[in-house]
DNA sequence: GCAGTTTGTTTAGTTGCGGCACAAACTCAG
DNA sequence: CTGAGTTTGTGCCGCAACTAAACAAACTGC
């Protein structure tokens, strides 16, 4: 009989009709009427009815045919399409140097309940994940939601396949922490149905605020940021999130940008890690840096409030010229068509904006790569977002295999 | 048996979303048999018959059914799938600081015709490429062979969608010719069929050897080759190219190897370009530089044949080290799964491999990630190879529709 | 109130493909 | 040589997803 052993994939890997990108339209914005959502799709209006109206079936999104709320254009007014607010959620958590949190998230990047930040972050990795993922239950009970899946943002690089955090330094964590299998088993633990994921917290940044936020409708969107300490990166292609052969794309923190810098544990010299994070900034500025949790904040406040003062704007200019410079290194490699920046780049950015453009420019190869965006991430909780995304992806892939 | 000569019925309009995946996998050798088709594709034996059957129709491939040919594994033997030799051919050519080569190329990669190799390159492109064209055209007009489509390689940047060369230097071409229309022109003149593609020499090596050469079956292929002068890189994701939003990704010439090395027109110091290049060899290794034309074959036979000269051998190693060095730098940016070396580089690693991954192991981040595979470049004429490959893309894509 | 425009809905095909049953071509054991 | 076992090719049926076309509905502006 030919019935087990065979072994190909026949079901799951077709894509099932339309109705995944449909999701998806919805979900990121793009589709706000049925009219919009038929010439995205590229299909008749009769497909992209039947579709709107499986998806509303489902309890994912709301089909609005109300009268009066019409447009001003001609013609008959479309339906509205809107995500469903009583819909199911996704339970995001995120784990970084000022603490954990844990929040509820809808499609469309909505945050529907959060818990408070916790601050006490502690050295086993087990005991902080139960907390979080404890904690977005209980957010989970008190919603009386359904959960479709769970996401969380670690600061470190993932591993893949093996889902193990390699460089979790800013939270005390062993190295090689198999955090993905730690965080599922708490999500099982926990009584959340659905599957559970893990990625960094730079890369779900990156993919929140391109479905969501400042990245939205990028082709090629490169994001660097800083948190405390140390620098991350991302790139989104096509709206997909790569991560290299093995999660370890984008580890930006060690391109050269000052020859004559400090020295990197990484063996170097001027990495781009040690030369453009809050320390950083906060020992060229001559600020006594405070503690470690609280960094970000303080060299933000300083840049903020204090531009005036000569030190302060001097070690802004060098932090965004070594910015610039890495910056122009990844345009030359990526040429993306949009960069963000998040964290203390972000603030960076906001100082001086024509600088850092000019930087840029000036270092890129040709003028048109040089000539890319670079704006500051928009999205509040944009790593919690993004692992909310990490969770509903398998939704928008195939929403009727997803919530069987 | 002979294949039966009519199917029951013929529905010309048989497959249209299958047909380009199959044709992709014989193409690349990937579906050596029928039964392969079936579970590459993941679909039924019926429906890859069907599919295999209107691909033959299509005068693209041939289905051998013989029966002696067999497998000496168990159960009836599958129908063997190749490309048909008389079927449908692309125009390939290839400029460069030696001169140009026109060629024709089948499906697999297969080299049908090429013209000598021309050594007069002259600093007008139209004319350049009038005459390339038109060699291929003769070469074309001798086979009696269908043409679908043309393919051009420079060594040059190519800008999208503008299509115009943004630094063809070594072949003395006005910076930003717009090549891609000029090729297109020639093409049309000569009477030749189908589309007209140009690329940049290094994204089109890379293509070639992930289809025909060392990348196959690699998911993140990193190329990194020098010629003449200059270093150039080009990635390939998932099968397909990445060139970024504009053309001009991996331009990793100028990514800084050696802090105190030699200035660069680009304004820093110590670039991958000047300090991995021919020119670079042969004056370390104290040697006279030749014509530049000849840059690249005098330094690989002096790698060859004076490696035990300790100048040379030192010369060798100091590349080597600034080689690894960048190579890391592009591992951490881009995490591949594998990387292929061209032209000098690959004469570099030939020379002493363990040297060569040592140094890219150390300087990556993390071992994972470092111990990528590092291979040469295996495939002759892999820039012709590579622009054919651009010019059979919209046959694979869509079989039905590329050669109506 | 009517023409013009845009969108939603219904109905009738069309098609790519899975599922199944069976035939064909091989290997191997005896 | 023969029959069992295995693997693959082929014909047929039907479904699910889509298109095409005709019609109905809801808006604007004159």
């Amino acid at each position: 009989m030919n019935g087990k052993a065979t072994t190909t994939r026949t079901k799951l890997e077709r894509g099932r009709s339309a109705l995944g990108p449909a999701l998806e339209l919805v979900h990121t914005g793009r589709a706000p009427t049925r009219a919009v959502l038929t010439s995205e799709l590229g299909v008749t209006r009769a497909t992209a009815g039947a579709v709107a109206a499986e998806l509303e079936a489902l309890g994912l999104i709301r089909v609005d045919s109300s009268p009066g709320s019409a447009a001003g254009s001609q013609g008959r007014p479309s339906h509205r399409l809107s995500v469903l607010e009583t819909g199911p959620v996704v339970l995001a958590a995120q784990v970084h140097a000022d603490g954990f949190r844990a929040a509820l998230v809808g499609l469309g990047g909505r945050i529907v309940a959060t818990s408070p930040g916790c601050v006490a972050v502690m050295a086993d990795p087990a005991q902080v994940l139960g907390e979080v993922v404890e904690a977005g239950a209980e957010l989970l009970r008190a919603s009386g939601l359904r959960c479709v899946g769970a996401g969380l943002a670690v600061p470190s690089a993932v591993a893949e396949p093996e889902g193990t955090a390699l460089n979790p330094l800013h939270i005390a964590w062993p190295a090689g922490s198999p955090v993905r299998d730690i965080f599922a088993a708490c999500v099982r633990r926990a009584g959340i149905t659905g599957p559970a994921f893990t990625g960094n917290d730079v890369n779900l940044t990156a993919l929140a605020e391109h479905r969501h936020g400042a990245g939205r409708g990028a082709q090629h969107l490169l994001c660097v940021a800083t948190g405390h300490r140390g620098v991350g990166g991302a790139l989104v292609l096509d709206g997909r999130l790569h991560s290299g052969s093995s999660g370890l794309a984008l580890e930006v923190g060690h391109l050269t940008v000052n020859p004559e810098g400090r020295p990197c544990h990484c063996g170097g010299r001027g990495c781009l890690d040690v030369e453009t994070d809050p320390l950083a900034f906060l020992t060229t500025a001559r600020r006594e840096p405070g503690p470690e949790e609280s960094l970000l904040k303080q060299a933000g406040n300083l840049l903020r409030t204090e531009y005036d003062d000569p030190a302060v704007r001097q070690a802004a200019e060098a932090l965004i010229d070594r910015l610039g410079l890495g910056l122009a290194g990844l345009v030359n490699i990526l040429n993306p068509d949009r960069i963000i920046l998040g964290g203390l780049h972000r603030d960076l950015l906001e100082a001086d904006p024509e600088r850092l453009r000019a930087v840029v420019a000036d270092r890129s190869l040709w003028g048109r790569s040089g000539s890319v965006p670079i704006l500051p991430c928009t999205l509040a909780h944009n790593s919690l977002v993004g692992a909310a995304e990490l969770a509903w992806q398998p939704v928008l892939d195939d929403p009727l295999a997803a919530l069987a």
